[in-house]
DNA sequence: GAGCACTGC
């Protein structure tokens, strides 16, 4: 093929190291367009990566409103769209050909669209509009050192939402609840609480000065806080005012809120409610509180403009960091924010991107590589906001945790594959897993906000504008629908709410799901057969873990080993990650590991683990244990232990004795006995393993329990214990007949016998 | 022999 020949007089030398590939940069002399030559002799082809940015600059730009327009990409639209990409590709290479006599280019670049492993961008000349408004003009937008220098009023008039005041408080005025709409930098959330306090006709009442002392004017607290609130107080009379923030987040606690808030608006005449969300769902929200109006206030994000690959990626990580250089070696100054599902993606992603800029040497300017993930060690976090030395790059590659939860000054471009991990739930088995899904189209916007923070950005999606219009879903499945609900039934039990089914949600979860939730709380006796709350589901209630937890701490008194249940049950509520793994220490890792192991179960290597601890930083980086989840765990536990009192459980030890701890913890109602291969969870004779990870993973006991099931490879059982089956005729004679604990596996599986008593033992 | 997104009552 001539053309691999002539392409290998322009070859510098190999400089990316692509499996099967010789990959070289090119800088045309012509016009200064970098790009890639890949080869690969073994299949006789060449291909050229170029960055084709600036040539799509000549197409005229066309503006699509997404939020008060939907795309429309099929139909007019997406022949438009491939008219327009045609003349694109074509004006280019026809360029190209006129100015340079090259017939070659010509077939080069019309090789570019054609070869599935190269990544072509197409900009659908779609831009996701600047939010910034008409009246918003006369305040400039500034930087957080000019922030600074200003006082205080001078901020504050400085914001998007100041021009709005008047006519927001009076809408406050007039509307009982009110959907405000406005996105993250509007100002909504420090300005609004203010407004109200300076505005005597609306807010804060004289009834509301009765009821609270003047350091408790304001309160801001998370939304499992104000849920909480409801179990002291449940019409929230000493509040007069309640802001639900960041509404389209859709959380859990935020989902219940919504129900028993408009519940108590109905008989609260005098209560405001204001629901703060983005620019998304709003209609939804003013739909579920009966019509209610709408503020929008604008933001101050610079326009985006989006980008798409022709095709889609096989291989996203590969497209990510092929991307990443495209933007380093074409694009104008500004960092990159790059958008991966997990820990293990952002460190391969990291690697690779070091690699060839190692390679690359002193060819393309310096690339600062740096990974941001909740559970990386908070030292190695901070780095990602160290200001970008002048002459350098940035590129941060993140989980979703920079989508919301955190954001980095001077991002310009963002790469969005278009992927996240999301939790869901399995209803019927009880099990939970953890799955790499396509995010939302409400999740890709977020993602692609990030990149008009400080000037105007550009996202490249690594997915074709058709993926983006038919196959991912308009907005994330909101949590209450793919989580355990055990503890928020139980929390609606003791709020007097008995008919959950016509609870209402505004989208209600699985009906399998709230069965299973009540289904278990009546096993563990904190609902009677009519469904209603018992004496020990109230004290339940009160203690906010999982309901098998709370059941075993309430049960250690008896058993008196509540000093130690509270440990568990503490280092159990926590996340999985208390022992810390580095990809480049593990045997180091696994050696500390095995440090802490003592017979019985993971249960008692976790209070193990707890009881050696020193708590510092640098005991845990000795032993590699996570600081931020023992600090945690210590955290849960002191709240546990300072509930002890009010739900009358008397802190005890049973000094070394492990038996009645193992009696207690983890309790019966996840059980598993040994069958071939693997085990059978009692409840529904599923198959089931014991994960690697577990300290009993070489020994398989006959009988062990489980704290929960995860489907990964397999389907585990993640931290397991082991007990005698007799011990379950003694902890939950109501649960189990000793017939069905006999060691045959021809029994039939339990069923629930009678009716469940209301305390054990 | 596996592999853990994100919060936070």
């Amino acid at each position: 093929m001539s053309d691999t020949d002539k392409s290998a007089e322009t070859r510098d030398e190999v400089i990316l190291n692509v499996p099967n590939y010789e990959v070289n940069l090119v800088k045309s002399e012509e016009s200064g367009i970098f790009y890639f030559i890949c080869s690969n002799p073994s299949r006789n082809k060449v291909s050229i990566i170029y960055f084709p940015f600036p040539t799509y600059q000549e197409v005229p730009q066309r503006d699509l409103e997404l939020e008060e327009t939907p795309m429309e990409l099929g139909g007019e639209q997406g022949r438009w769209e491939e008219e327009r990409l045609k003349t694109a590709s074509l004006s280019f290479g026809a360029k190209k050909e006129r100015e340079q006599g090259m017939r070659h280019e010509q077939e080069k670049y019309q090789l570019i669209l054609e070869e599935d492993e190269m990544i072509n961008f197409v900009s659908t000349a779609i831009t996701m509009k600047g939010t910034r408004s008409e009246k918003d003009q006369e305040a400039p937008a500034l930087s957080q050192a000019e922030l600074k220098k200003q006082s205080m009023q001078e901020v504050r008039r400085s914001l998007p939402i100041f021009p709005y005041r008047e006519d927001l408080l009076a809408a406050i005025h007039e509307h009982q609840i009110l959907v405000i709409e406005g996105e993250t930098g509007s100002g909504k959330t420090t300005q609004i609480p203010q407004y109200l306090l300076e505005d005597v006709s609306v807010g804060y009442s004289i009834r509301f000065e009765d009821c609270t002392s003047e350091r408790t004017v304001l309160k801001y607290m998370t939304d499992g806080m104000l849920l909480r609130e409801f179990l002291t107080e449940p019409d929230l009379a000493s509040y007069s005012v309640i802001i639900i923030d960041e509404a389209h987040e859709r959380t859990l606690h935020t989902d219940i809120l919504f129900g028993l808030i408009k519940d108590i608006a109905r008989f609260r005449p005098d209560l405001k409610v204001l629901v703060a969300s983005a620019t998304l769902d709003t209609e939804r929200f003013s739909c579920f509180f009966d019509d209610a109006p709408v503020f929008r206030i604008p933001g101050r994000r610079f326009p985006v403009d989006i980008f798409y690959t022709k095709a889609p990626e096989a291989d996203y990580l590969e497209a990510c960091v092929v991307s990443v250089l495209q933007i380093h070696v074409t694009q104008s100054p500004g960092d990159i924010l790059v958008f991966l599902t997990g820990q293990e993606e952002i460190e391969a992603c990291c690697e690779l991107l070091q690699e060839r800029c190692r390679r690359l040497g002193s060819k393309i300017a310096e690339l600062l590589v740096l990974p941001i993930y909740a559970n990386l060690p908070s030292d190695m976090q901070a780095k990602i906001f160290n200001p970008t030395p002048p002459g350098a790059r940035k590129v941060v590659v993140a989980t979703n945790i920079a989508e919301t939860s955190l954001t980095i000054d001077g991002i310009i471009y963002v790469i969005d594959p278009g992927f996240c991990k999301q939790k869901s739930y399995n209803a019927r088995t009880g099990m939970e897993s953890l799955i790499v899904t396509p995010c939302s189209r409400a999740s890709a916007n977020q993602r692609a906000g990030r990149a008009g923070r400080v000037a105007a950005g550009k996202c490249f999606r690594l997915y074709t504008a058709w993926a983006f219009k038919h196959e991912m879903e308009e907005t994330t499945v909101p949590e209450i629908q793919r989580t355990n609900l055990g503890n928020v039934v139980l929390l609606l039990k003791s709020l007097g709410i008995n008919d959950l089914i016509h609870f209402d949600f505004m989208d209600p979860p699985p009906h399998e799901t709230l069965v299973l939730a009540l289904e278990q709380l009546y096993a563990l006796g904190a609902l009677n057969h009519l469904g209603e709350l018992t004496k020990l589901g109230r004290r339940m209630a009160e203690l906010p873990v999982d309901p098998m937890l709370s059941k075993m701490i309430l049960a250690s008194e008896q058993y008196k080993c509540s000093e130690e249940v509270l440990t568990i049950a503490a280092m159990l509520s926590v996340n999985n990650s208390i022992f810390y793994r580095p990809k480049d220490k593990v045997v180091h890792a696994d050696n500390a590991r095995m440090n802490f192991v003592v017979p019985g179960g993971d249960h008692l290597v976790l209070l193990n683990v707890y009881t050696q601890s020193g708590h510092s930083t640098q005991w845990c980086y000795e032993n590699f244990i996570q600081f931020r989840s023992m600090r945690r765990a210590r955290d849960v536990r002191d709240q546990l232990e300072g509930l002890m009192d009010r739900i009358e459980v008397e802190v005890v030890s049973s000094q070394e004795d492990s038996v009645p701890i193992r009696k207690v913890t983890g309790y019966f109602y996840h059980t598993a006995r040994l069958s071939k291969g693997g085990y059978k969870t009692v409840k529904h004779q599923q198959t089931v393993y014991v994960h690697p990870n577990s300290s009993l993973f070489e020994e398989q006991p006959r009988w062990l329990i489980y704290h929960e099931l995860v489907f990964t490879t397999k389907e585990f059982m993640r931290q397991v214990i082991e007990i005698e089956s007799s011990w379950l005729l003694e902890v939950a004679p109501h649960y189990y007949k000793s017939k069905e604990l006999e060691d045959s596996s021809s029994k039939k599986m339990p069923r629930k016998q009678g009716k469940t008593k209301e305390e054990l033992g």
